[in-house]
DNA sequence: TACTTTTCACCTAGGTGCGAAGAT
DNA sequence: ATCTTCGCACCTAGGTGAAAAGTA
């Protein structure tokens, strides 16, 4: 995923929806980005793939995001998908628009959490402190780049968001468009790991909690790849 | 105001801020249209005037229009302002986009309602069933028009509207702009009805609440004759 | 060398009045 | 005649990767 100092937009879009909460009780959703280890990487271009490249540099501590339209009643949860189509990532510490600040050349896994918001509570700044439950979805683990590293993930963020239609130049030739096998052997990596429903049988804050992430405007084999570094094992 | 069948925004934008609420109640801003008299009204070009021309159609009920933010809690209130920028106003009475809808030719009054919303309460639909109180500014009462009449408030309109950009062409002449005169009586008549402040003596919901009217981007004698027909008195 | 920053053309998405055409 | 509708050019606002320049 491309960071920047003044942010860009995850692309795709993390799309949330939930099943089973309340249709009374009020639930804030938030938005953060983890750490998958504590390794900074570099990419090994002839040979298409990621390298381990040392310890991480210290993160900064993650940051909530709450979704905008939050706190939501669990009745709206149950109808509409909750998506993240505003969240930005930054390399930039200094953020103070309340981005999401990452690490370039480290992985990262995003993270849902459905929090039951109290009465007259203020803003949600400390998860421990509030009835809440969190979901992960490992297929969304991603590696933060300045810049792409691969061409074909190029590719496939130009071909699947639209902002990027301008660059959809079929006279514009990658090495990969030359070798189709290299493309198909990532294709199979994808299928490996489908999305993934999760129903909710532990009961941290309401029962029979379903949720499943949805990515906007890609079939899921390209969503995969799109977001995650994991077509390229390290 | 200009109408359409899909619906435009109103511009000026209504905004209003408010002071004295209680900080952790909780509030609901709301907005509604309605007609000032039983008139339709039709435009005397060669006299630049408006006539009026028989009893009104008969109105559709008016709809009210929630702030997309709202609820809002009295601190949020009482430092920021309320814009309604993304409201709609529209001649199609099937609207099922909760626009305004209105009559072409017939005069209406905006008004505010800040409404002190109860804990498990659904949408508010019925303000008579709430603790509410409600806000007029008799300067943004409007005329509704599927075409401006005035050649005047096109100009004013162009030059104050960021979106209407592109018809401000200095090279563009309207027949106002050949008679100075004109415009500097019209100028005159604003001036006499400059934004009004409330403060709130009643004491239907809160004390000391004080609202006041901001016109985005525009300055205020513009404002005034943008939004209204009060400019030519019928 | 190995990234990161900056600027830019090219998009999406949608808010303007214009003016020709339509409706009554 | 008097209003309304519709497609349009022209904007605002902002999300894309490209490519050149910057950094260390």
């Amino acid at each position: 995923m491309i960071i920047t100092k003044t942010g860009r937009r995850m692309f795709p879009t993390v799309r949330v929806s939930f099943a089973g909460c309340r249709s009374e009780a009020r639930y804030a959703v938030l938005l953060d980005v983890v750490p998958v280890d504590g390794k900074r990487y570099r990419y090994a271009y002839h040979r298409s793939s990621w390298l381990v490249a040392g310890k991480a540099d210290p993160p900064a501590p993650a940051r909530l995001y709450p979704h905008p339209d939050s706190p939501f009643s669990g009745d709206q949860l149950r109808k509409q998908v909750v998506s993240f189509e505003k969240v930005k990532l930054t390399n930039n510490e200094m953020d103070k628009n309340g981005q999401i600040v990452l690490n370039s050349m480290h992985r990262y896994q995003p993270r849902i959490h459905l929090v039951k918001v109290r009465d007259g509570g203020g803003p949600i700044t400390d998860l421990s402190r509030e009835q809440h439950r969190t979901f992960i979805f490992p297929e969304t683990v991603f590696t933060a780049v300045t810049a792409y590293q691969n061409q074909l993930i190029t590719k496939l963020k130009i071909d699947s968001n639209p902002f990027a239609k301008g660059f959809r130049d079929s006279s514009r030739l990658t090495d990969f468009d030359r070798d189709p096998m290299e493309l198909m052997l990532m294709e199979q990596q994808l299928l490996r790991s489908p999305l993934r429903l999760y129903s909710g049988a532990s009961s941290t804050i309401e029962e029979e909690a379903e949720k499943r992430a949805v990515w906007a405007r890609t079939p899921p084999a390209l969503q995969l790849l799109a977001l995650g570094g994991r077509a390229w094992p390290s």
